[in-house]
This record gives C-alpha cells, sequence and structure tokens, in this order.
DNA sequence: CTGGCATTTCAGAAACTTCTGAAATCTGGC
DNA sequence: GCCAGATTTCAGAAGTTTCTGAAATGCCAG
C-alpha cells in the first residue's frame, strides 16, 4: 500500500472498525478507499492502492454493492467499471441506516412479534413474553420515528438535529398554548 | 439447550444478530436468556439452560460485564454469583448506545480530527481532507443530538419520538411567530 | 489456616472467515 | 462468431475466533 499518509490512516482505521462490525476489514478499506478519493477507481486502482488480490476486490465490491453503497460509472473508450461513493456523506448514512435496518432490525421485529402472539404455557413463558413486548415497543418506537425523520430534508433534519433537546421547550410552550399539562 | 420454544427461538435469533455485530453468538445468547429470565441467573443456570461449557459462560459474562449490561446480585446463603438484565429496556438502550459511541464513534471522531489537522501536501490529499471533514461534521452533528436527547427522562424522550417529523411544525410555527422565514 | 466450592485462565482443538491464484465466465467490438 | 480484456467463481491455504476441559486461582466458613 503506497498511499499519502492522512489517506493511509484513515483508510487503515476504517478498515479495523469494519472488522469491530460484521464487515471485514478489506471492505472497509475499500470503502474508505472510495469515499476519500478524488475521482471514481475501478478494480486495479483499487488493487494497487490497498495492495490485495485482484479476487479480493472483486468480492468486497460485490459486498458493498449489496450495501447499495457504491455507484458505478464508466469512463469513455474504456470498458472496466469504475466505483464511487455517493458525494452526499447523508445519503451514504441514510443508506446505511435503512440497510442496517432491513438487514438487523427487522427480523429482530418479526422474531418478537411471532412469539408475542404465541400462547404462553407457563409462568416463565408469560415473563419472558411481557420482556419481549417491553423490547418489542422500543425498537418499534424507534424505528418508526426514524422512518418518519427520513423523509425531512437533510437541510430540515440538520436544523432539528442542531436544537437536539431544546426542542422539549417547544412542546412545553405548545401544551401551554393549547391549555394541556406540560 | 431445554428451554421453552418461545424463549428458545428468542435466544438463538440474538445468538446469530449478535454474530452479525461484533459481538459472539454466545454472548448473544446469554444476554437473550438473562433478559427474558424472571429472576437472576448465574452460571451453572446458564450452563444447564444454553448447553455451552462453563469457561465459555464466564468469559461471555465477563465481556457483557465490560459492556455494563449486566447485574449482579447474590442470594442469602449462596456464594455463587447472579446475574441479570436490568428492567428498564430504555436503560438497556441507553447503554448500549453510550459502549458503542465510547467504542466505535470516539476513536473514529479521533482519527478524523487528527487527519483535518494535518497539512495536505498533494490535492489529492486535499481532496480527501475535505471528504474526511464532512464525515467528521456529520457524526459529530449526530452524536452531538445523541448526548443532548440522552439527558431527557424517558418519559419526555419517548413523547419526543412518537412525534416523529411532526416537530418540525412546532419550528415552523415557532419561526412564524418570532418572524423569521421557515 | 484449611477445605471446599466458585470462578478464571489457558493452551490447544474445532470451527469459521478471509484471502489468494488459477480457471471459468462474461461482454463488447470487430 | 471470435478475440481480448474484464470480471467472477472457486477450492484450498492462511489466518482468526470461538470453544473446551483441565489446571490454577480466589475466597469464604469454620
Amino acid at each position: 500500500m503506497e498511499l499519502p499518509p492522512l489517506i493511509q490512516s484513515f483508510v487503515l482505521h476504517f478498515g479495523e472498525m469494519g472488522s469491530r462490525w460484521g464487515i471485514n476489514r478489506t471492505v472497509g478499506q475499500i470503502y474508505a478507499m472510495l469515499f476519500v478519493a478524488d475521482r471514481p477507481l475501478n478494480a486495479d486502482d483499487l488493487v494497487e492502492k490497498l495492495g490485495m488480490s485482484r479476487s479480493n476486490v472483486s468480492m468486497g465490491l460485490k459486498e458493498l454493492e449489496s450495501w447499495r453503497l457504491v455507484r458505478l460509472s464508466h469512463l469513455p473508450g474504456d470498458r472496466r467499471e469504475y466505483f464511487s461513493a455517493p458525494e452526499d456523506v447523508w445519503q451514504i448514512f441514510m443508506t446505511l441506516a435503512d440497510e442496517r435496518l432491513r438487514r438487523e432490525v427487522e427480523p429482530t421485529l418479526t422474531t418478537l412479534r411471532d412469539a408475542i402472539l404465541a400462547t404462553p404455557i407457563s409462568a416463565e413463558e408469560q415473563h419472558a413474553q411481557a420482556r419481549m413486548r417491553q423490547m418489542h415497543d422500543l425498537i418499534d418506537l424507534l424505528t418508526t420515528w426514524f422512518a418518519d425523520v427520513r423523509k425531512l430534508s437533510p437541510a430540515t433534519l440538520q436544523q432539528l438535529l442542531k436544537m437536539g433537546g431544546a426542542v422539549v421547550r417547544l412542546l412545553e410552550i405548545k401544551d401551554k398554548v393549547v391549555g394541556r399539562k406540560a
């Protein structure tokens, strides 16, 4: 790997982070490289820059495609495929969140719902079911919230996030105006 | 493993999910078991319920302790340690989020900040640095927001989440009243 | 201080994942 | 339809993680 030190440390860091998640080290490195690159890269560019085998790069790119995290493009007069990360970091974040929800959260919600619908035989099962309901309700609340704010424009969302906990004051004011108890 | 089917499928599901994250399968199973159990369990209970070796349970419990996800207790006249998951699912969620931030997000922010402070030599590095700044700002916004709403009581937070994107309407109203443009 | 139970550590075995080079397949231009 | 270059697949090697039983350690009660 012959990269500018600044890029190298970023790439290596994402390799490590990737392997801490389910994603493997080389996939992390490939994405980090595409993310900082100032132009789309082809598979051979990645082989050269990251010093891994051609086939490894191929598999890594397929994995990233399955996450919908890369854009494909072509250069005129060049048959090779060129890969890049989306320009907009918000878009990357949202895609990542969507995929993780789909792969990790939704199956869990399904398992929980199935369990909640079953008829408990023992007191032990009854308690387990109550616990699963608590977990279900929490996850459901969080995902519903996310699906909802996900529709907002990045600008609006950003404004909202910047406010942080201060939105609560607005709620209090509203409740006062409407005449409910805070 | 001799568990009621309802509990068994939950435990197995969390085993699989665990291994999809960095957490390993047995750690996931142990936590799922503790979560649904109607009383604190000791290591031997877990060995029996989950059918894994004593030493494996011991390591799994240590791992969970390092995540601050288990409570320890004792029974009168029994020297063994008993483990349980906190009652409150919000608390579990917050602990999980805190630990993941500490282990995964903070090191990344540090790497990004260091890279942003360096002096870029080439145009390539300059572009990479700009990209890293975008990523940094996004992560920073999200974590700052989280740290802020994290302080709210679960009840307030719940109210806020239930509103979802509707809080934006409040913002618009406020902006109108204050006399700014929406 | 000691005996006995509880827990942790550890080294190696088993299982799993990642990585590679070589072969197979695909694809567009002639 | 064939060639050349591009990409994917694959089987096995290398590397990593997980899991275990056995031994070591810790710790309380008497």
